[in-house]
DNA sequence: TTAGTAGCGTTTTTT
DNA sequence: ACGCTACTAA
C-alpha cells in the first residue's frame, strides 16, 4: 500500500521524467514496482501507456534488467504493439523483455523442459479443427455415439475441465460425486471420452491449446528445479487483460511468480468477453484474496472518447446486474451525437456505411484509415467487403475466414507437420488421400485397424507396407494392390522429406513437399486453383524466414509450425496505411479508432441468438457491445437493418435491446430527417438493386437522402428521444411496419406467463430437455435454474429463453 | 473400392 | 454462400 516505501531507490532529484503527463493514479501504477499490484483500468484510461511506462521506469530507474521482465498479453498483436511502444521508450533494450501470450510462453517452456515430464520436443500443437478430428476418433474407440453426443459439445466440456486443471479422472470423480443422476451420466460419458482423447494425444505426441497450459503447470508444479530456474529468470511478471484469463492461466502465473511476488495484473471486469472460452472473472477476486496486501489502482479517467460516446457506453453497461460499479469520466469535449442508422437490408446497411466513410474522408476531417466497421460475426463482413470493392474503398479485413483454416493451407501445413512429427495421426489422416491417390475410406480403415492391432502408429504401419514391398513380400495389410502401392509410395516420400528437412529451409522444404506429394499439380488442375496457389505462395513467403531444422536450431520447421498454430493474425502483414478496417467486436478489444460503426445492432446478432438464453450470456453480450462502443474516439455509429438473411433473425429483425438502453440525449438519427418520399426510392425492397453499378452511391436519390441528413449530423444536436424511440418501433415503410408489428407489437397485452415450478420438465431448443431446479422472481424477471443433462446447470430468464413445457 | 457430384443442413465470438 | 453425407458411375 505504501508505495513510496517499497519501490527501490526512489529517484533522486525530483519526479522522473517518465511520469510526465500522467495523472495521479497512473503515476501510482507506474511507481508501484515491487509486490503485487492490481490495476482496474477502464476503457481508454491509458492502460497501455501505463504498462509501457511502468516497464520503462523499472528498467530506466530501478536497475531492473529487461530480460527479467515477462509481460503476458492476450494476443500476439497486443504483444507486438506493446513492444513497438516500448521501443520508443527504451530503444533496443525492449527486445530483451519477454512478451507473448500464455500459449506462446508455455510452448517455449515445454520445448525447452518438456522432456522432464515425458514430452518429446517435436510435439505438434492441435488447433480446434484438429481437436475435433482427434476427438471423433477417440469417441469411436470409446464407443460413444456422435449423434447423441455432439463432438463439439463434448470437446467444450473437456476444454472446460482442462481450463480448471481437471484431468479425466477428476472429471469422472466429479460425475460420480454429483447427486444429479441425469447430468452425471453426461459428464461421465465426457470423462470417458476425455480419457481416450488424452491417451490418443499422448500417443501422437500432440498437445491441444489447453494442454499447453495444463502441461506447463504440471511441469512447474512437479519440477522444483525448473520452477526455481524461472523464478530466477523472471523477477517481474505482468498480465494484461487479466479479466480474460482462465483458472489454469492464473495458476500458471502464480507458479511463475517467485517469492518476490512481483505480479502485476491489469484488467477491466466490464470488458470481460471470453467467459465462453472459460475465462473466469473470479480470478480478480482470487487475486485479491491471494494477495491481500496488493496495491490496488483504479484508472477511471477516459482519454479516448467524447463525453457523448462515453455517456452512451456507460448507460448501456450500467444495465448489467452482476457488476462492480465503476465510475468513468472524461475531460474530453462533448463531441458529436451518436448516430443511429436503420437500413432496410444488410446490403443497404453496408452501402450506407461505406458511403458514410467515403463522405467523411471527403470532408478531410477523417481518413479511411480512421474508420472501423465492427460486427458480431465474421459472416457480416462480406456485405461490407462487397461495398468497399464496388466503391473502390481500400479496406483491411481482420481475421475473417482464417488464413490457416483454408483447405489448401491446412493441407500443406499438415504435410509439414507429418514430416516434423511422424506420429501426428490427425495430420496424416488429413493428407493421406490429398490429392486423391487411391487410398479411400476402406484402405485407410484397414491401415488404422492394423496399426491398432500391432500397437503402431499409422505411419509405422505404412513403413511396414513399404518395407514389404521393397522386399517383394506380401503386403501385411489387406488392401488392394493399388492401395498398397500408394501407401508405400507415400511412406517413402514422407521419409525422404523428413530427411530433407534437416538441410533445407522451410520454404524449400515446402516446395519439395508440394511437388513430391503431387499437391501442387492437383491444385493447379482445379478451377479455383489460382486463388489457392496465391495463398500457398503467401504461406511460402512466411516460411522463408525459417531455416533448416538442424539439430538444435531454434528457428527451423518446429518454430515455423508453432508460429502457424499460435499466430492467427495474418493481416498484421499487410497493414496498408489508409484503409477502412473491418473487424469483429471480439478482435477489436484493445484497439481504438476515431470513427467506429457497429453494424447489426439487432436481436439475434447482438445479443447473438446463441448467447441470450441465460442472464450471464446476455450480460457478456452487453459487455461486448460496451467494448465496441468504447473503441470510438470521436464518432460512433450504430447500424441496424430491418431485414437480414441470417437464420436466427428469421428475415425480419428486431432492434437490439442494447439500443433501447441508450440515453436519449446523445442520439442523432439522420434517417429521420429524410423527406418521406425519398426512402422508398432509395432503400426500397427492390431485389434487383444488388445488380446496379457502382456509381449509385454517388448520385441518385440515395445520395440526396444522405446529404439531407448531413446538415443535421454536423450540428451534433440530439434528436428528441420520443422520435428516436419511434424510429426504433418501426416508423417506416408501410410494408415493413406491417411485418414488424405483427411480429413484435401485439395489439393485445401479452398474456400473463404462468410461472414455472420446481421439478417441472422443460424443453429448450439448444440444451434439450431439463428439470427445473429453482425459480426466482416473476414476470419478465422470472429466472429459472434448469438442469440440462447435456449442458449442465443453466440460469435462464424465462421471458427470454424459448422454453417449452414438457 | 474409389472419385466425383448432387443435395443436404447449417451457420458466434478465438488463443 | 459452405462443408459434410449419400449416392452413383466407373
Amino acid at each position: 500500500m505504501d508505495i513510496g516505501a517499497t519501490h527501490p531507490e526512489p529517484p533522486a532529484g525530483g519526479a522522473p521524467a517518465i511520469l510526465q503527463g500522467l495523472n495521479e493514479p497512473q503515476q501510482q501504477a507506474v511507481l508501484a514496482t515491487e509486490g503485487p499490484l492490481l490495476i482496474i483500468a477502464g476503457p481508454g484510461s491509458g492502460k497501455t501507456r501505463v504498462i509501457t511506462h511502468r516497464i520503462a521506469y523499472m528498467v530506466g530507474e530501478c536497475d531492473v534488467r529487461p530480460w527479467q521482465i515477462l509481460a503476458v498479453t492476450f494476443t500476439n498483436k497486443a504483444a507486438r504493439e506493446m513492444r513497438e511502444r516500448l521501443d520508443r521508450l527504451l530503444l533496443s533494450r525492449s527486445q530483451d523483455v519477454t512478451m507473448g501470450t500464455f500459449h506462446a510462453v508455455c510452448a517455449r517452456i515445454l520445448r525447452r523442459h518438456g522432456e522432464r515430464v515425458g514430452l518429446d520436443r517435436n510435439f505438434t500443437i492441435y488447433d480446434q479443427d484438429d481437436q475435433i478430428d482427434a476427438l471423433k476418433s477417440a469417441m469411436q474407440l470409446a464407443d460413444v455415439d456422435v449423434k447423441r453426443y455432439p463432438p463439439r459439445a463434448v470437446l467444450s466440456r473437456i476444454s472446460a475441465a482442462k481450463s480448471v486443471l481437471q484431468d479425466s479422472q477428476a472429471m469422472a470423480r466429479a460425475a460420480y460425486d454429483s447427486d444429479d443422476e441425469y447430468g452425471a451420466h453426461w459428464i461421465d460419458t465426457c470423462a470417458r471420452v476425455y480419457r481416450y482423447y488424452e491417451e490418443a494425444l499422448s500417443r501422437q505426441n500432440a498437445l491441444d491449446f489447453d494442454d499447453l497450459l495444463v502441461r506447463t503447470t504440471h511441469l512447474l508444479e512437479r519440477d522444483a528445479e525448473v520452477q526455481a530456474q524461472y523464478h530466477q529468470r523472471y523477477r517481474y511478471l505482468l498480465i494484461d487483460e487479466f479479466q480474460d484469463t482462465n483458472v489454469a492461466q492464473y495458476r500458471l502465473a502464480q507458479l511463475l511468480t517467485g517469492p518476490h511476488r512481483n505480479l502485476c495484473v491489469v484488467g477491466d471486469p466490464d470488458q470481460s468477453i471470453y467467459a465462453w472460452r472459460n475465462a473466469d472473472i473470479g480470478n480478480i477476486l482470487s487475486f485479491q484474496s491471494d494477495y491481500p496486501n496488493a496495491t490496488v489502482v483504479s484508472l477511471g479517467q477516459n482519454y479516448r472518447s467524447t463525453k457523448n460516446i462515453l455517456h452512451a457506453a456507460d448507460s448501456v453497461i450500467s444495465k448489467n446486474t452482476e457488476r462492480i460499479d465503476h465510475q468513468l469520466f472524461t475531460d474530453n469535449p462533448t463531441g458529436d451525437a451518436v448516430t443511429l442508422h436503420e437500413a432496410f437490408s444488410e446490403e443497404d446497411e453496408a452501402l450506407w456505411a461505406v458511403d458514410e466513410v467515403s463522405r467523411l474522408s471527403r470532408t478531410g476531417r477523417f481518413r479511411n484509415g480512421d474508420c472501423a466497421i465492427m460486427y458480431r460475426i465474421n459472416a457480416q463482413s462480406r456485405a461490407f467487403e462487397d461495398q468497399c470493392m464496388r466503391q473502390g474503398i481500400p479496406y483491411r479485413l481482420v481475421g475473417g475466414v482464417r488464413f490457416y483454416h483454408r483447405k489448401e493451407i491446412k493441407d500443406a501445413v499438415c504435410y509439414l507437420r507429418v514430416v516434423f512429427n511422424p506420429d501426428d495421426e490427425v495430420s496424416l489422416q488429413r493428407v493421406i488421400n490429398q490429392p486423391p491417390r487411391g487410398l479411400g475410406a476402406k484402405s485407410v480403415q484397414q491401415l488404422t485397424a492394423y496399426a491398432a492391432r500391432r500397437g503402431l502408429t499409422s505411419r509405422q504401419a505404412m513403413r511396414e507396407v513399404a518395407a514389404a514391398r521393397a522386399e517383394k513380400l506380401t503386403c501385411p495389410i489387406e488392401v488392394t494392390a493399388r492401395a498398397a502401392r500408394a501407401m508405400a509410395d507415400l511412406s517413402v516420400t514422407l521419409d525422404r522429406l523428413t530427411e530433407a528437412s534437416r538441410e533445407l529451409g522451410v520454404a524449400d522444404l515446402l516446395d519439395r513437399a508440394l511437388d513430391m506429394t503431387g499437391l501442387a499439380k492437383h491444385m493447379n488442375a482445379q478451377d479455383d486453383g489460382d486463388e489457392r496457389w496465391e495463398n500457398i505462395l503467401e504461406l511460402r513467403g512466411l516460411a522463408e524466414d525459417y531455416g533448416p531444422s538442424g539439430n538444435d536450431t531454434p528457428d527451423g520447421l518446429g518454430a515455423f509450425l508453432e508460429r502457424v498454430s499460435l499466430v492467427s493474425d495474418v493481416d498484421a502483414y499487410e497493414q496498408s496505411e489508409d484503409s477502412l478496417t473491418l473487424i469483429t467486436l471480439h478482435q477489436a478489444k484493445g484497439l481504438e479508432f476515431p470513427v467506429v460503426m457497429m453494424a447489426g445492432m439487432e436481436e439475434g446478432l447482438l445479443p447473438h441468438s446463441r448467447s441470450m438464453d441465460t442472464l450471464a450470456e446476455v450480460e457478456e453480450e452487453r459487455r461486448l457491445c460496451y467494448v465496441g462502443m468504447t473503441r470510438a474516439k470521436e464518432r460512433l455509429y450504430l447500424l441496424r437493418s430491418f431485414r437480414r438473411r441470417y437464420p436466427s433473425t428469421g428475415g425480419v429483425t428486431l432492434p437490439s435491446r442494447f439500443l433501447e438502453e441508450l440515453p436519449e440525449d446523445v442520439l442523432a438519427s439522420p434517417a429521420l430527417d429524410r423527406p418521406p418520399g425519398s426512402r422508398a426510392d432509395s432503400h426500397g425492397l427492390n431485389p434487383s438493386r444488388s445488380s446496379r453499378n457502382a456509381d449509385v452511391g454517388i448520385g441518385g436519390s440515395y445520395g440526396q437522402a444522405r446529404r439531407a441528413s448531413r446538415t443535421r449530423l454536423g450540428d451534433g444536436a440530439g434528436t428528441g428521444g420520443d422520435a428516436t424511440r419511434g424510429r426504433l418501433r418501426g416508423n417506416i415503410d408501410e410494408r415493413l411496419t406491417e411485418w414488424t408489428s405483427s411480429r413484435r407489437a401485439p395489439a393485445e397485452p401479452e398474456p400473463e406467463r404462468v410461472p414455472l415450478t420446481v421439478g417441472e420438465i422443460v424443453r429448450h431448443p439448444t440444451f434439450g430437455e431439463g428439470v427445473v431446479q429453482d425459480v426466482e422472481g416473476s414476470g419478465d424477471m422470472e429466472q429459472v435454474t434448469v438442469n440440462f443433462p447435456g449442458a449442465g446447470l443453466k440460469r435462464l430468464l424465462a421471458s427470454l429463453a424459448r422454453l417449452e413445457r414438457g
